[in-house]
DNA sequence: TGTACATCAGTGAACGCGCGTTCACTGATGTAC
DNA sequence: TGTACATCAGTGAACGCGCGTTCACTGATGTAC
């Protein structure tokens, strides 16, 4: 803001507002079609017509279709981000096994709210597209609140150590164990976050076992995979989340 | 074939002959650029020019776009299929969770061999398509093939009864348990198959909670989820897979 | 075996559509002195 | 406060593309007698 080489102003310009202004409005326009069409359903034409200027205007705001698309995409990371952090930090002062399986239920909720929105992150990835890794940090805070919540179970000794629980539970070696050694060693530095302690490489691989079968049966829920059977899913879905908090050993 | 009304001659006629020959011909090349470019990439007009005919001539085989996406989906399905099924068969001699296991493997090694015709069946849907009553059938036999190492397993003994492995398993109650019910029922009389035994509820769920693990998985995978930190992804599949197999309570 | 007719496969032109992106331009808004 | 200039937003026309689908047509292949 004050520093030396910023804004011309120390208050943002006229100009400079009214032009913030309108890329949020393209943007939300844009959302707005996405969530009605889906990405393929995306198009800047239509987006242009619709904020009321013509399609080659929009090219003083986004430099090209696919930036908008990132655009869209790093806000339904954080959108998704932020309402699992929230659903976390809500549940602050209840066992760790709750605070997990309300994160995975405000995650299921927001991908119900938003299906295409979901999509675009979690589904088939849109043909020609190329994710710049301006999209890494924002698609990290989802895993990264359960991290936050593993450590945080670690740290009140509330991860493990049921004894009779663990007998169905297999070991992790080799390659495997290296790997999470890694992503754990890697978590602790970079990552300070609350808790300190570093999280062990079998509980980490049971985390990450939990979050692909999270993913997955939203995805199933979502892409229509439980018709006939499961449907509605909300009480495989409650029963799942439990499970799988209960699996990767939250007290 | 020799019935009343069936083909004017018993033998196929040379038309009927060289007609099948060319819907297989198109199908194989809409195939492949599937596989090239995904679902959007498949424009009749392309798989014309490559098949050596005009655009038009093809709906005297596909009465539109959607017919022969459909036609690639049903045989997506049914390669996947045959590819569960022929692992569980080749795994008869050895232990439930063996076969379950290799299932598992069998289908994620066909999901990276055919990433777009996954993508296509398991990732999102493709915008403005209804998949069709006939592609029901194909996608059952995955989980069929589940259900079948399920059936074996119990009429063998070999799922659960280790007593202390239960520890960390929730008991399946509500609603969920009313569709688990259900579902084990109409398992039970609409495929008398191989074993005779009906799935107990509480193993019903916890087999769709693999299930659904497993898919999660294969999709992050593919998807690109893992990036950074389980890739490859091998240790971690193989894990997964023998985790899932002993959660499901298989020995 | 031969002829008259019906069926079918494939052609080529056209319809109507929408898209992303570029470019030279006109005004309006800001900046420097 | 006023003028000269630079920056920027938005316009409108155009480029070049490819798509799914329809339709009247020409030949070739089959069928019936």
């Amino acid at each position: 803001m004050a520093s030396p080489n910023a804004a011309p102003r120390a208050a943002a310009t006229a100009r400079e507002r009214v032009r913030a202004e309108l890329s949020r409005e393209i943007k939300e326009e844009a959302r707005r079609q996405l969530a009605a069409s889906g990405a393929d359903g995306l198009s800047l034409r239509a987006v242009a017509r619709e904020v009321g200027m013509v399609s080659s205007a929009l090219y003083r705001y986004y430099p090209s279709r696919d930036d908008l698309l990132t655009a869209l995409i790093i806000d339904a990371y954080n959108a998704l981000g932020a309402a699992a952090e929230g659903a976390v930090a809500a549940g602050k002062a209840g066992p760790a096994r709750d605070r997990w399986a309300a994160a995975c239920h405000a995650i299921r909720d927001w991908a119900l709210a938003n299906p295409h929105e979901y999509a675009l992150i979690y589904g088939s990835p849109v043909p020609g597209y190329r994710a710049p890794e301006a999209t890494i940090g924002p698609a990290a805070r989802v895993p990264l609140a359960f991290v936050g919540v593993l450590r945080d179970a670690l740290d009140g000794g509330e991860v493990g150590g049921t004894g009779a629980a663990a007998g169905a539970l297999l070991p992790v070696t080799g390659p495997l164990a290296e790997q999470a050694d890694a992503l754990s060693a890697a978590l602790a530095q970079s990552v300070p976050g609350p808790g300190e302690a570093a999280v062990p490489p079998d509980v980490l691989v049971r985390a990450v076992i939990a979050w692909t079968q999270l993913f997955g049966m939203i995805s199933f829920e979502l892409f229509g995979q439980f018709v006939g059977s499961f449907e509605p899913a909300d009480a495989l879905f409650g029963h799942a989340a439990r499970q799988l908090a209960a699996f990767v050993g939250l007290h």
